[in-house]
RNA sequence: GGCCUCGUGGCGCAACUGAAUAGCGCAUCAGAUUUCGGCUCUGAGGGUUGGGGGUUCGAAUCCCUUCGAGGUCACCA
């Protein structure tokens, strides 16, 4: 039993016998720093239970609990608040105990498993920001999930069909004079991005020709020879045109290939692929299932509806009048087949920006009506723009931050800081390459995952990303430097085994964070936090620093204490490198 | 206009399932360090949590109202 749980319990008891009433729980909270304690009971909320005094009651829990439980050595009560001093040796215990367990704070999967979407790009431009920060946060919250004890399937749709890809598709036909990524050397992906970009510009200037000529903007923006070019390709490409399709295949394929240089960059894989191109037609059959359920209902020119506003929400078209699918019609069938492919799935996660939220809303409200199990287990993961202090990114217009240019030029900074600090002696170039790529990346990700992602993000690529404070390089440069220790600690060859049995104040502090871990996790991942794992991350290593600076650890000439310390300092380094994992952040041995 | 999200010291963030004096980083100022890696540590100044009202023993947190920023309300995806 924790000691949480066994003072839960003692408390209840002290309550029960002092004023014969049943306490429902009992809130607990870390002891301020500036209070004398370790464990802090909160006597306030039982007022409601027990009338009287607030520090009274405390002082009765308090004499109560000292009696009867071991641990707790003395207290104190300040106010409501019942501080509680935790015996050293409960903590040496703890210690021991975890030591050497290699996945502390994560557990085994059971259960139903969770589905995470993210990522989910068109083919028709390279990645930029905006992904990145979906990709981050998307394959942190997978981890979580998995960390947290669930089977997790991480997954995407890759929008490969419609106008924009036609778009680029007739640019690259139009001017392309039969360029490839071989013939250019540019990835894939950019070279598609180039001629979406091309595209674009070539439509205004038609634009532009025909106001010109006398037309409106709008008949004009209608009207322009290039558009009615792309949706007449569209047409073929439905028709199964071979020419089509075979262009398609092509300028997608190219588009691929660049899109994995960039997930391996990032750091981020998936276990399955959805494309558009196959799952668009999904879902009329669920839209028949539905009619017959009640769920939805037929309009006189033969489209179908759900009706939402007992919901508070609007009418929803999900079939139109000629029998096609909408975007809706695609993601109930998307999702429905998703599960028939894993049948052990029993919820989802998509993240995707929140200019979609209400597209969520409905999604899940129409699965739930459609009286899917799995439908109460569905989550959106949405997020804030990245905006750029120019003001928005438009691919359209070439204004955006790419993902790839963004990590090259994150590992270049950290270069030129590394080089400043010079600790790489012995370093191949190859090896210091990939240490500039893990710091500058970790200082990516840690910067856009610590905020909550409802947040919108200013990124400003000057300044943004900085390497000192509550950052990734910071975390980093601590977990080094306890490596380094370690490996000193081998040469001398420290003991392992623990025997001390009372602690510094600075060494049980941090016990007592190494004991948040496994909760920790479990918070995360209900609420779909890459953030709080990141903060624990740093507040763990703030306390570390603190310990570090004050508490001799080689230094010390007791060979108990040592042993102890060095453990202890093995230990932080491991929950770095765990938490870090969850984010998708390496953390290197020397830098 | 309806609905949704955000608004916390100069800047960037935390706390948002109500509880102690609203935490932290950057920047500013003052210190520490012959010893385990100074990308470290200790301390100081700086906030009526956008404004107003309410519920509560207690509100950044819940309710109402108001202001500001953004999003969304397609037989587009």
């Amino acid at each position: 039993m924790s000691l949480q749980q066994t003072l839960t319990t003692q408390v209840k008891k002290a309550i029960y016998s002092l004023y014969q009433s049943n306490l429902e729980t009992v809130e607990f909270q870390a002891t301020r720093k500036e209070f004398e304690g370790d464990i802090t009971v909160v006597v306030f909320p039982m007022l409601r239970v027990v009338k009287g005094n607030p520090v009274q009651i405390g002082t009765q829990i308090g004499e109560f609990l000292v009696e009867h439980v071991a641990e707790v050595s003395t207290f104190n009560v300040v106010k409501g608040f019942l501080n509680l001093v935790i015996a050293d040796s409960y903590y040496v215990d703890f210690f021991k105990e975890i030591q050497h367990q290699d996945t502390y704070g994560t557990k085994a999967p059971e259960g139903k498993a969770v589905m995470v979407e993210y990522s989910s790009p068109n083919t028709n431009k390279p990645l930029h920001l905006g992904h990145v920060r979906n990709n981050l946060l998307g394959y942190a919250v997978a981890k979580i999930i998995e960390a947290s004890g669930k089977k997790v399937y991480k997954t995407q749709i890759i929008n490969d069909r419609g106008i924009h890809i036609c778009k680029s598709m007739l640019a690259w036909q139009k001017y392309g004079e039969g360029e490839t990524p071989e013939s250019t050397g540019l990835k894939g992906d950019k070279l598609v991005g180039n001629y979406y970009v091309k595209f674009d510009q070539e439509y205004k200037a038609e634009i532009q020709t025909l106001i010109a000529s006398g037309k409106t903007e709008e008949e004009a923006k209608k009207e322009a020879p290039l558009l009615l070019e792309a949706q007449d390709m569209l047409l073929q490409w439905e028709a199964g045109d071979e020419e089509v399709i075979s262009l398609w295949k092509k300028m997608n394929g190219w588009v691929y290939a660049g899109f994995d240089v960039t997930y391996k960059n990032l750091g981020v894989d998936f276990d399955s692929l959805y494309y558009e191109s196959n799952t668009y037609l999904l879902g009329k059959d669920n839209i028949e299932e539905g009619l017959e359920k009640g769920v939805f209902y037929k309009k006189e020119d033969g489209s179908v509806w759900c009706d939402l506003t007992e919901d508070g929400l609007d009418e929803k078209l999900v079939l139109r009048s000629d029998g096609t699918a909408v975007y809706m019609t695609q993601d109930i069938g998307t999702a429905i087949q998703r599960v028939k492919d894993n049948p052990d799935v029993g919820g989802m996660i998509y993240t995707v920006g929140n200019e979609q939220d209400y597209h969520f809303k409905v999604l899940f409200l129409i699965l739930k009506k459609l009286g899917y199990d799995w439908a109460e287990n569905l989550f959106h993961l949405s997020y804030g723009m990245v905006d750029l202090p120019s003001g928005k990114m438009k691919s359209r217009e070439g204004t955006v931050v790419d993902a790839d240019d963004l990590i090259a030029e994150m590992a270049t900074t950290a270069e030129t800081l590394s080089k400043e600090l010079g600790k790489l002696e012995g370093y191949s170039e190859e090896e210091k390459q990939e240490l500039y790529k893990i710091i500058g990346l970790g200082a990516l990700k840690y910067y856009i995952l610590k905020v909550d992602p409802q947040k919108r993000i200013l990124f400003n690529p000057e300044e943004s990303v900085e390497f000192q404070g509550n950052t990734g390089p910071f975390i980093q440069y601590t977990y080094a430097r306890i490596q380094s220790i370690l490996r000193k600690a081998k040469e001398l060859g420290v003991a392992t085994k623990i025997t001390t049995t009372s602690l510094e104040p600075k060494e049980k502090e941090l016990l007592k964070w190494i004991q948040e871990y496994p909760a920790i996790v479990q918070q995360a991942a209900q609420n779909h936090s890459p953030a709080l794992i990141a903060n624990y991350t740093y507040d763990l290593v703030k306390e570390f620093n603190s310990f570090y600076q004050q508490i001799p650890i080689l230094g010390t000439d007791n060979e108990e204490e040592k042993a102890f310390r060095v453990a202890l300092s093995g230990k932080v380094a491991q929950i770095i490198k765990s938490t870090f994992g969850l984010l998708g952040i390496d953390v290197p041995e020397r830098m």
